[in-house]
DNA sequence: CTTTTGAATTAGACGTGTCTAATTCCCCCC
DNA sequence: GGGGGGAATTAGACACGTCTAATTCAAAAG
């Protein structure tokens, strides 16, 4: 058995790893969990003599096979339990990382299993997050762009929202940005910030690291089918 | 904050007042914990420094009114979750005890009134065990009876079901006995057994120590009025 | 090929919850 | 009013996850 503080570090690291280029280094992973250096440098040791990481002294890590299922399971906890609170208990999608962030250690396999039936096998998070299968197949990141990185015009639809803070997601939401929103780029302004315009004519500015955290793609009734080429 | 630990041991200190009497030994809370007996007594010191238990030492503790609201808040959690997993899961009543056992010190208070709401704040448990408040008033225990205190004859309704062996819980359940069955006692054996006729006229057996844990009162039918007398 | 310097590791400590072994205490029985 | 015997506590230890302070390392700069 891990404890909740090896699934945390395995969790992190993976992560890490998706977004950067391993190894992750003992500094990264201190910062992301909010311990000191030392503390990652004793948990790495453990973790590598699990065989769930491999470790090069003063290089840094990288999650093996195994260390990878064990993140995937519980990311897919922890998605989704945030989409059952939302979904089944009402919670708003400000409010459900902290609760997930705590149960994803807890529930048991039976718990899971019936969650994914009652909500039938959801895909994704409310934040747009892909939810890994039963399986634990590597979930491959949606193909989206950062909205801060298009350029004004163009039918864009709203893929995922990689933010945590609660008071920014509710603002978001309330302004009517959430996965599945469609909307265009109005306005890149030179001060670090860009308007959007939504379907309902609502106009939205939004600073450049709110935009970094929305993920876009081109809609869905403008994409091209599933392995059809473009031509 | 109170550890996982702490609140484990309220709730049995809290348990084991009501059934027998206070104080409390510690080697029945070593036995009820499956801990050793130091591991108690420097478990009882802390409570004692929070004033959460009664110590007096060499002899046993008791609760004080903070620690027994401590333990009815962990007793809620416990029963709305196994209502819960019941009611929207789809669990089976034998299944539940051990996950509710978990999440009871890991769900937060927005959750546990989520949890009360979407069940329409449930006053019983899938056994039978009443529900602290959301105001946490210690519960009356429901006035019911064993079943093995009863001579034969006479129509008994099921109140609850002591019991947490999931393959009895499984037995019973399949035989047609839970909370509300209405039934009769059909035949006392010397040998430690007693046979209940049901409503659908079957008829099962069951040893003592079953019949310990059921629970019975007269069916709701027969029950005089609350709060008037019975001339 | 050195030196520098910032990152990483080692050393040593602490709090929590647990254990076993040793000791002390309470209380019942003679 | 002692003795015994069983329960409770004390003593000392360990695993875990964390910290601060000291040391060592590696990679860039000279
Ligand atoms: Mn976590
Ligand atoms: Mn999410
Ligand atoms: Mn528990
Ligand atoms: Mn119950």
């Amino acid at each position: 058995m891990l404890s909740e503080q090896m699934e945390d570090y395995l969790k992190a690291i993976y992560r890490l790893e998706r977004d950067g280029e391993p190894p992750i280094a003992t500094s990264t992973i201190a910062e992301t969990l909010d311990v000191t250096p030392p503390t990652v440098t004793s948990m790495v040791e453990k973790l590598a003599d699990r065989d769930l990481v491999e470790r090069e002294k003063y290089k840094g890590v990288t999650t093996t096979a195994e260390g990878e299922t064990v993140a995937l399971e519980i990311i897919r906890h922890h998605r989704l339990l945030e989409t059952f609170l939302t979904e089944k208990l009402g919670y708003d999608w400000a409010e459900v990382h902290e609760e997930a962030e705590v149960l994803e250690h807890h529930i048991s396999e039976e718990f899971e299993r019936r969650v994914a039936a009652a909500l039938d096998e959801p895909e994704v998070d409310p934040h747009g997050d892909p939810i890994p299968s039963e399986a634990l197949d590597p979930v491959d990141d949606v193909s989206a762009t950062a909205l801060s990185e298009h350029e004004e015009g163009g039918r864009l639809e709203v893929a995922r929202v990689r933010d945590r803070d609660p008071a920014e997601l509710t603002y978001l939401a309330d302004a009517g940005i959430t996965p599945g929103t469609v909307l265009t780029v109005d306005e890149v302004a030179p001060i670090g910030m860009v308007t959007v315009k939504l379907e309902s004519g609502a106009e939205v500015s939004l600073p450049d690291h709110i935009a970094d955290a929305i993920q876009v793609r081109r809609p869905e009734s403008e994409r091209p089918e599933d392995g059809v080429s473009e031509a």
